[in-house]
DNA sequence: TGTGCGATCCACT
DNA sequence: GTGGATCGCACAC
């Protein structure tokens, strides 16, 4: 990368929710490791949940586990669920208003060794990171430290850098995993890539 | 205080 | 294509 790329600023996440997961397609996930090692992967694939979006965590109000979504736009929303796995979410909307956008797939750039390791040293690199899961953990995130983060700061050890993406389809689909406004065409993803994580 | 289940992944058939 | 793993959280009692 011979490129200086700078964090996506907190005005980005104030746009409409579903606009910014379109505009999320392309652009990368930095991670900073204790140890100075950064990961990082291009944003392929993402999902937008909505305040008044029956799948949102939020839309019952706000409880302890959902309040980052609460809080204002450009943190991290990170959570854990079916007992093993963690999710990445970036907050949008002001604060008050609680949406995000689910970052589903990576297409990994930087610490690809690294990220085999922490994915339990499984070889195929599409496995890495071609899912929501899946990603958190070859990040290494956790809710206790990444939940909450602001993710415009430039000391941030988890960063949305923009990102001068070769041109692109996209593709809008319904979300995946969901039982509730599962007919809502909110999941984009970038066509023909390889590390998207379901058609 | 108890109970059911989830924005998933993986192994097995 | 299906079911088990596994646990924090929300909500009912």
């Amino acid at each position: 990368m011979t490129k200086l790329e700078e964090a996506l600023p907190r005005g980005f996440y104030l746009q409409d929710t579903r606009v910014a997961a379109q505009k999320l397609l392309g652009q990368i996930v930095q991670r900073r490791l204790p140890s100075g090692e950064t990961l990082s992967g291009i944003i392929v694939e993402t999902e937008a949940y909505l305040t008044d979006d029956p799948a949102c965590h939020a839309y019952r109000g706000q409880t302890p586990r959902n309040s980052a979504m609460f809080g204002p736009p450009g943190h991290a929303y990170v959570y854990f669920t079916y007992g093993l796995h963690m999710m990445l979410n970036l907050v949008c909307a002001p604060k008050g208003i609680a949406e995000a956008v689910l970052i589903r797939a990576l297409e990994p750039v930087e610490g690809e060794d690294t990220m085999r390791e922490n994915r339990g040293g499984i070889s195929e690199i599409r496995q890495l990171t071609n899912g929501p899961g899946k990603l958190a953990q070859a990040l290494a995130l956790t809710r206790l430290s990444h939940n909450g983060l602001d993710v415009t700061a430039p000391q941030s050890e988890l960063q949305i850098l923009a990102n001068a993406s070769p041109p692109f389809e996209m593709v809008t689909t319904t979300r995946i995993g969901i039982t509730q406004g599962v007919d809502l065409p909110w999941r984009y993803y970038i066509q023909g890539n390889r590390y998207v994580s379901r058609r």
